[in-house]
DNA sequence: AAGGTGACTAACA
DNA sequence: ATGTTAGCCACCT
C-alpha cells in the first residue's frame, strides 16, 4: 500500500491535459480532508513536482489557491495557460469548462 | 518525536 | 447576496 502522498500524486497524474480538479475532488477520491490534499501538494520536492500535474489542481472556486505561495503560482498560471485555459489574476475564467472528474 | 502549519470546503447567520 | 466559523490531518522541522 503506497503512502498517502504516493496515492494522491497516482490520482492527480490521471487529469488530462487542459482540465483541471478541485482539491475537494481529490480528497474525496483519497478519503482525506481538502486541506490535507493542498498541503500534501505544498511538500512536494522538485522532482515530484516534475512527475506530477500539480498545477491542474486548484480551488471549487476556480482560483489558484497557490497564488499566495509567491513565485509557485505565477508558474501555476503560466502553466495552465499554455494548456489552452484563460486566467486572469491568478483565476480560471469559465472553470465550469474544464472540470475534470473521477471515476 | 512531537507539535505547528496550511494549495480547502461547506455550513450558518 | 456576503462574511465568519469550525473541522480537517499528513507533512515538515
Amino acid at each position: 500500500m503506497p503512502d498517502k502522498k504516493a496515492l494522491i500524486y497516482s490520482y492527480v497524474k490521471k487529469i488530462p491535459k487542459g482540465k483541471i480538479v478541485a482539491y475537494g475532488d481529490v480528497a474525496a477520491m483519497v478519503d482525506m480532508s481538502p486541506r490535507t490534499v493542498g498541503f500534501i501538494l505544498s511538500g512536494m520536492n522538485e522532482n515530484e513536482m516534475g512527475d506530477v500535474p500539480w498545477h491542474r489542481v486548484v480551488n471549487r472556486q476556480g482560483f489558484i489557491s497557490s497564488s499566495k505561495l509567491g513565485p509557485k503560482g505565477i508558474l501555476q498560471q503560466q502553466m495552465l495557460e499554455a494548456e489552452g485555459l484563460e486566467i486572469k489574476d491568478f483565476q480560471i475564467i469559465n472553470p465550469a469548462k474544464f472540470w475534470f472528474r473521477f471515476n
